[in-house]
DNA sequence: TCGTCCATGTAACGCGTTACATGATTTG
DNA sequence: CAAATCATGTAACGCGTTACATGGACGA
């Protein structure tokens, strides 16, 4: 049932419209965000491993390329919602933190701004109980270190910072336009 | 002749003195960095294979206790440094930054400040360079995109930029204080 | 027809994760 | 002496990496 990010990934991506394992390299390697590897050993296998799972089907193309789309099952889509309503592994903010920014974009895309939210919510907590760590671990055992790992720790404090301050202008942004949204809503889409 | 970066960490840490596996269990615990696992089936398997390649060598404790003290071997020493001269891959900097970081440290710690300081130039050039394949990719294919991607976009922008500043810092403090790291160098050791 | 994309796969290998297993030593 | 801590390992498993292999489609 564990799905990996890449799992994840997938099943989201083949939602938007058929992929194929040559696509999303094509898209891996296109962005510069590069989270995830490119390689066909890494994408093909997980593709077929998904498709075993029955969290996809595959169709060959119907103009005889030579080519295999996939396409989500509701046991896909169920198996995608279930990883996006995991609570949030702590040690995932240490060691995998992009794994998360993703799944705020997931969130976003497939139950809508207000679990987004909720998600980042929850993100911000985690974050900032680990930042307040580090934070004191600077400045207790910190002392006693020489200067290069107090600029690593000190690093470390920043970007936990600027992590903290865009939730904060997430929160905000979605706070204060709250009635502008509304209107959005009813203009836009 | 390859190095992860849990090897080359390991490398380094039996140096300050030596330093069995349960050591570097409780290190990794210890600290609210957490980089790395301090699981007995990631621990003992790596410092095994190191004793294998002869980059350490582990003798048991003279007091009986059941403890089994690694050091650094001749050859460690050089495999360390080999790995510390290595161009920085710029792979590493999307996906294992931290591992740049560490070896910040690292190098400050094995060839002293200048060689830590050459490596943050190195390393400074290839961050910038990513950064701006991050902004720029954010003003041209990120119009297209939703609301959350533009969001974890500019948290990426943000981090690159945040990291970028911690470089000028350090860069800036070093060329600022050259005449008193002379003397403190004179002076101290 | 020769190279270059398009497109999918497989095999070997290494390593981290999880879980299990073992036994010595200290502390209450 | 029981429990906690110290201390080291091993086995199964999954997955990513690297490298190799295959073959169709298409333009020069």
């Amino acid at each position: 049932m564990k799905l990996t990010t890449l799992d994840a990934l997938m099943l989201f991506l083949v939602s938007h419209k058929g992929q194929s394992g040559y696509d999303i390299r094509q898209l891996f390697q296109s962005t510069p965000l590069g989270l995830f590897s490119d390689s066909p050993g890494a994408i093909y296998p997980a593709l077929a491993r998904l498709e075993m799972r029955e969290l996809l089907s595959s169709t060959a193309e119907p103009d005889g390329r030579r080519r295999r789309v996939y396409e989500r099952t509701a046991e896909g889509e169920a198996a995608l919602k279930g990883w996006l309503a995991a609570p949030i592994d702590p040690d995932a903010i240490v060691r995998r933190p992009q794994d998360l920014d993703l799944r705020y974009v997931i969130t976003a895309e497939m139950l809508g701004r207000p679990a987004a939210m909720a998600f980042i919510r929850d993100y911000a907590a985690v974050q900032k109980a680990r930042h307040e760590a580090v934070v004191a671990f600077r400045d207790t055992a910190g002392q006693h270190m020489g200067r290069a790992s107090l600029d690593a720790l000190e690093l470390g404090v920043r970007l936990g910072a600027t992590r903290l301050r865009w939730f904060e202008d997430l929160l905000a942004e979605d706070g204060g336009l709250a009635d502008e949204d509304d209107q959005t809503r009813r203009s836009g889409a």
